[in-house]
DNA sequence: TCGTGTGAAGTACTTCACAGCC
DNA sequence: GGCTGTGAAGTACTTCACACGA
């Protein structure tokens, strides 16, 4: 179904960001095999990937650091304005909605809502954290693009529901839970529910993170080469 | 190289919390179709995948929610205790610190460092931050099996470098940065300094996440299908 | 009969080798 | 000469179909 495999996506993200770096230490050309070795990948990797997107070298040079970055900003969609919502403020929300990064490119913080009164009201990063349910009516007088969830994970199932109500695009789900579209199942086979068709979800999940690590630490014959070779 | 996907061990860490989420609302038996639907993936890639450690089920059955779920702990090296340190105690690292459930399975908070005179001496959760250039001393004196990186992006090579002088076996990167083993270059090929040797890293990378979310947002089509259909 | 466990088939991803162009 | 771009080969993962045991 994917002609472009996800974990090529991944890795279009950290090129990106190694391009940035050299771009900070005006470093203006690069090659497959220099961005391979930054990214901890083959070169042959670096190149097919960038080949699913288009050829953005010169043979026998390299890339130009300036304009691959374009390009793969572009690629990423990440020329444009992404306005996004925070659906609970806790610590690790008020973490997300501080950690420094995320507006390089774009991305702009709407919104930030919690269930807890101590918080409605409050000023967090410059913004008044409003009640949950004020979510809905919000996207109606605002463009809203995707919706961060860290609420508990109890309430993580609800929180995402409101989200898509709320007509946004894609979610990324901090909680240690798979979201579940909503299904009508009028008769027939089970069918995805409007708000949810088409709606991206991503999985940040830290707790997982900390249970594979320790799984490849008891096993770690099973764990990928960390730096794959160069080509000769 | 893997003879065990990496995903599957995603999967495996899944299929546990769906488990603990049955135990809890007293449902002691499930199917390979039941924990494919709410983990979002087919039930013949939950057969596949518990087959890999096992075989936990009963034909014509299914499985019990207890021995699977004592099954799947034992695999993931979550019958053990695990003592972890954080490195970076800022506004992420004080999330993590204080996020439930990393204490259901045996992971204990240690240690947590920083090198910001304004947290060192403070207490967070219980602990007093440390100065991170007495990492190496402290592991001299305590066990520790894993370090959590939330330091800025800028710091998070040399953090890294410090956890694996420090003995580490694993570290769960949150900074945006592609961590590096150093590398000795005497005359041959690059060979990996010894304390790196072995050691496994993580990353959890919220930043990329975001990225991703945008791309995928924007090319529908390219995201493998949310949930994938039962067999018949 | 039902649902697991598993070799075999199919598909997707990665690696390779080299043609092509600077 | 050097490094990119890319069809082809190889490998890894997923899906399938059915044998097996309760």
């Amino acid at each position: 179904m994917a002609e472009i495999p996800t974990a090529a996506i991944s890795r279009l993200v950290t090129y990106l960001r190694i391009l940035e770096q050299l771009e900070t230490q005006d470093i203006s050309r690069t090659s497959s095999s220099d961005l391979a070795e930054r990214a901890g990948v083959s070169a042959f990797q670096v190149r097919k990937d960038l080949a699913y997107f288009g050829r953005f070298g010169t043979r026998g040079m390299g890339y130009t650091v300036p304009i691959l970055k374009r390009e793969l900003v572009r690629v990423l969609g990440l020329n444009q304005t992404w306005n996004v919502v925070i659906v609970g403020v806790g610590r690790l929300g008020q973490a997300i909605a501080n950690y420094p990064g995320a507006s390089d490119y774009q991305f702009q913080y709407v919104g930030l809502f919690d269930v807890n009164p101590a918080l409605v009201g409050q000023q967090v990063r410059g913004l008044t954290v409003r009640h949950t349910d004020e979510l809905r009516d919000f996207t109606r007088h605002n463009t809203v693009d995707m919706g961060f969830l860290a609420v508990p994970p109890e309430h993580a199932q609800d929180a995402a529901q409101a989200l898509a109500d709320a007509g946004v695009k894609g979610i990324l789900n901090f909680a240690p839970v798979v979201i579940q579209p909503r299904t009508l199942e009028r008769g027939g086979p089970q069918e995805i529910s409007d708000e949810w068709r088409g709606l991206i979800v991503e999985n940040i999940d830290f707790l997982a993170g900390m249970k594979r690590l320790a799984f490849y630490i008891l096993n770690p014959h099973l764990k990928d080469a960390p730096t794959p070779e160069d080509p000769a």
